[in-house]
DNA sequence: TCGATGCATCGACAGATGTCAATACGTGGG
DNA sequence: CCCACGTATTGACATCTGTCGATGCATCGA
């Protein structure tokens, strides 16, 4: 599991390493930037949040659009950015596409940032 | 507190209230999304995880140009994003800057993302 | 089959962002 | 007091990003 106050790589390989070992390589930054980028808008953590609250935990376009106050457009394409990110899954059903969290992606970022998984490492039994 | 699947306000106020309420207000979604927003940036990520990777938490700017490869300019500008964000601090030591990472910081972001914390609000008792 | 509806894509545009070289700022040593 | 060193700031530039109106593409109902 990958930690990010350590901000370790999944494997615990090296043990008294030069400093950039053990931190993040490159690829793995990418992958956790990229989804954090998608957080790093406002509107988009609107959406999140209301696809989050909304019963059944889905929500079309529709639904979403007004309460953000943007155009259709503009929600589509932010809708676009939470897919890619993998931070919410589209099944269209009928003429509505229905938008659903990804409780996986969450937890994965939850543990990354989780200051208590990542007092590992900082021993000096080494 | 907050949390992100429900991505709730802080205070559980509205049950059973229109779509838009009991979803995280415009203010509190612009706070969150610059934090994110910080970590969405590949560079700034592994800054992040050399620092706490770093013997004693914190690193100075000097430690951390060479391994990113990138220039001290641009390091800097990185690191005031992530100052700004609230993710570390900065403490001038002599003739170094010292950055440390700010666990309370992490711990909320991981809060607010961990679907474990998103549950209550969801039940259908009212 | 046809029109209406929900959503995605396109094209355009202003503003934000990442990067660097050059320069300015502060601190410590001689 | 002045110079060397670590860092921050500035200015410039290319690229990315958020937003919209217009348009295209399915799907459903009549």
């Amino acid at each position: 599991m990958t930690t990010l106050l350590p901000l370790l790589t999944t494997d615990a390989s090296g043990c008294c390493a030069p400093v950039t070992a053990g931190v993040m390589d490159v690829e793995d930054a990418q992958r956790l930037a990229r989804v954090f980028k998608a957080l790093g808008d406002p509107t988009r953590v609107r959406l999140l949040s209301m696809i989050a609250t909304q019963s059944g935990g889905e929500s079309c376009v529709c639904d979403l659009t007004e309460p953000v106050g943007l155009s259709q457009p503009t929600v589509s394409h932010h809708m676009k950015q939470l897919v890619d990110a993998g931070l919410v899954t589209r099944e269209q059903r009928g003429r509505w596409a229905y938008y659903t969290l990804v409780p996986e992606t969450l937890a994965m970022l939850s543990g990354v940032l989780d200051p208590q998984a990542s007092r590992a490492g900082t021993g000096s039994s080494c």
